[in-house]
DNA sequence: TCCGACCGATACCCGTGCGGTATCGGCCAG
DNA sequence: CTGGCCGATACCGCACGGGTATCGGTCGGA
């Protein structure tokens, strides 16, 4: 199987349309039908079930769909990791650490610091991203190491280990009248008046509907609660980063979080190794 | 990438030689060549040291020979599980167990027997393979469940459960001196004088050097054993299999075997999973 | 009921690129 | 110094991918 019929068809099962596949491939509707069917031929599958007015997937191809993402991260992981080795070669650059922008701050300080006290300790470049985004980083090739958080990130197909478990709290702005609570529940802050739950953007970049305030990032969440505008839950750990103008009550049915260190399984790099032994021992 | 360049990269590096890996590959020597410096440029990364007399890899490409398994293993695999699929909803076939041949063959026929008398339960086609096989067939999607034993095969990049821990004994014929022992240690059976350990095929068939017998099967095995050409360390329940003209001595310093149940990570198969969930019952 | 819009399939053409053969250039052995 | 080995280069033919034009089928609205 050839990753371009396999890309056109991951584009074709993803929109169910194959006009707009084709647009988003950059190229005609014609060739993108044809390189489907082949594929089609070749696997000797039915994949899709056409009509002149709908496109659904067959049960091969949701599995196709499925299997099919994941070997084309492979392949795209193979391509990454064989440029960043061959700059690593070339003197430039070190291991990749992706971490989720604003979490576990303290945490990765301390983790940073650990590891370039270690001996012969290989530089490792901080790649900061949106939430869910280190475990496709780590798929994909584009990092080496991830910081990410049970239960809200996946970790299926990749190594990992426990770093902390902490609880979770809620940061409301300093007046309100919640924040004089010494403890709340999940339940009273679904629908609380005037502070609805943010809405942040999606891997596309659009936003879900709702009525709280789109936040991009955790500078702006922070102004919006301040503003009396929105409330947010977050790990214990986010204490450390707030002003006097917020408040933070812990959530005591909120599920722990678990922040784990991840990194792919069949890695052989040594200095990812030497950075989790750092982590562990932390 | 094109898996193509791909497959010619890795064909290349296997046998750092281009002839014998155009050979190997069914073409001519020119358009491998061609292929693989198309691959170095758009990668903008040079792959091997090629001399007139000789080839070798570069780190980068050992990288890309590694990650590059990978990531075709997970293509075949896609296109793999993509035709099972659509054999399962045409209604032949169930999921597939890869086993070694002759291994916890009661613990195998418990789970089937298990699994069978579960309400809806799905066919299962056992596929009975060769040492360490188990693993690169679920990596490459011939198989969606595996048994196997640590610390002989390889997991990584599979979920497990672990299933059973037991030790291991020495298999000897019932008439040699050593089969009068209670127990027995590694050394005790480095160099026992004509009971050299038999040596089985590598995954290319072929066979590495040494004084022992080339073995093929349990069978063949045991069969050596009893006409005192050979002996054989295994985990314990092979006694289960053991004829009385062979022997079973345990090896008191003999690692640990533990047996798993091992499942592709991103395996959403509800079968898979009700088979899983039964193993572990037992 | 019929027309138009939408959507995937088909027909046909053109250019890229893959694979083949022939040959070159460098390197070690005898 | 020469023959043999091995990878690179040159050149050619054809298959295949991508483009435009068009068809066939289906639904919605006048």
């Amino acid at each position: 199987m050839d990753t371009r019929e396999l890309r056109y068809f991951v584009a074709v099962a993803d929109e169910l349309h194959f006009g707009r596949a084709a647009q988003r491939l950059g190229i005609a509707q014609p060739p993108l039908s044809r390189a489907v069917s082949q594929l089609e031929r070749r696997l000797g599958v039915v994949l899709l079930n056409r009509t002149s007015r709908a496109v659904t997937l067959t049960d091969a191809g949701a599995v196709l769909l499925h299997e099919g993402r994941m070997a084309l991260d492979a392949m795209e992981a193979a391509e990454q990791r064989t440029r960043r080795a061959a700059a690593a070669s070339a003197g430039d650059g070190g291991i990749v650490l992706a971490i989720k922008a604003g979490a576990s701050a303290e945490l990765l300080a301390k983790l940073l610091h650990a590891h370039a006290a270690e001996p012969g300790a290989v530089p490792v470049d901080v790649l900061l991203c949106g939430p869910a985004q280190q475990g496709p980083l780590l798929r994909t090739g584009s990092a080496d190491v991830a910081v990410l958080h049970l239960p809200f990130d996946d970790t299926t197909g990749l190594d990992t280990d426990e770093l902390v478990t902490e609880g979770q709290v809620v940061v409301l702005p300093s007046g309100h009248p919640l924040a004089a609570h010494r403890a709340l529940r999940l339940g009273d802050l679904a629908d609380v008046p005037g502070l609805p739950h943010p809405r942040w953007p999606r891997p596309d970049g659009s936003y879900p509907d709702g009525p709280g305030p789109e936040v991009r990032d955790h500078t702006q969440l922070l102004q919006l609660i301040s503003l009396g505008r929105t409330l947010f839950v977050a790990p214990d750990s986010v204490r450390a980063q707030l002003r006097d103008d917020v408040v933070a009550v812990p959530v005591v049915d909120a599920p722990l979080v678990t922040t784990v260190i991840a990194w792919p399984p069949h890695s052989r790099s040594l200095a990812v190794a030497a950075l989790v032994r750092t982590a562990l021992r932390l």
